[in-house]
DNA sequence: TTAAACCTTAATGTGTACTTCAAGGCAAGT
DNA sequence: ACTTGCCTTGAAGTACACATTAAGGTTTAA
């Protein structure tokens, strides 16, 4: 398969694909006599990881960094581990944090018939939702 | 309260503050005889919603028109629950996009003993979650 | 009165994650 | 022979969201 056909197979462009294999997100792509890239099956999962990873908001140095520990020989399974248990908590508290602004939108929507944009109770939604957040947040600290 | 205990209040940089006043996301700020910001509640407010949205990954575009609209003295009821709503849908696909990633993360962590990470059980997984979806998607097209 | 610690604006710099461009090669069709 | 359409690399350009710097003003405290 030609980079043309991968990146329409994953829905990432071809230079993004480039990239990818340049900042070592995916391995290094086998050439044809010309020098093409040959992309196989096995490419194109590792590009599909990276998308969904990219999109849960994972930086590609921090991708890079995990998928490098991942890639080593060596057995990092104590690492890779921590590293696996580390990333989902920042995803996790990324999540919450969206569903915090789902929430407030959810309110106002609900509240709409008095122009509420700066009342009292937006205020003290507000502060009531900061408020759970810390108390997660000192709940985790234990 | 001037601008660096706005700062402290909010975890939001003086740079951010001032560029987020220039770019409408929040009011104008009273200044003091000299000309020194003068910051109150209201405005406090209005920079935590900033920074609750732009932690769910909204662009400060479409933050600005947002906000905009809800400040305009006519009554644009009707845009304006059509916008929430948009913007609701796209902060739920976020959200949806985050929870698969961690789906995929735990399916890594709790499949660890074999050496994962281009098995045929996490292709399957990443197939099946892509089928979720588009039939997510197809769904809400109803 | 001089330094410290705030503040102002305007301009410029920075990091990220790509995209686009330039210059060229290869293979097929007309 | 030439256009079309794919590919290559390296370099340069772009958009976003600020951060930093420059040049200056005010207030307080030694």
């Amino acid at each position: 398969m030609n980079i043309k056909e991968a990146s329409e197979k994953t829905g990432v462009s071809s230079a993004a694909i480039r990239y990818y294999e340049k900042e070592s997100l995916i391995p290094p792509i086998d050439r044809t006599e010309v020098g093409n890239r040959d992309i196989d099956a096995r490419i194109i999962r590792r590009i599909k990881f990276v998308t969904q990873m990219r999109a849960a908001g994972m930086s590609i140095e921090n991708l890079r960094r995990y998928i490098e520990l991942f890639d080593a020989q060596e057995d990092n399974t104590k690492e890779q581990k921590a590293l696996l248990q580390e990333q989902l908590a920042v995803m996790e508290e990324k999540r919450d944090d969206l569903q915090a602004a789902i929430d407030h939108l959810n309110y106002k929507l609900n509240h709409f018939y008095d122009h509420m944009q700066e009342t009292e109770e937006e205020l003290r939604e507000l502060e009531k939702q900061h408020a759970a957040k810390v108390e997660r947040e000192n709940n985790e600290a234990d």
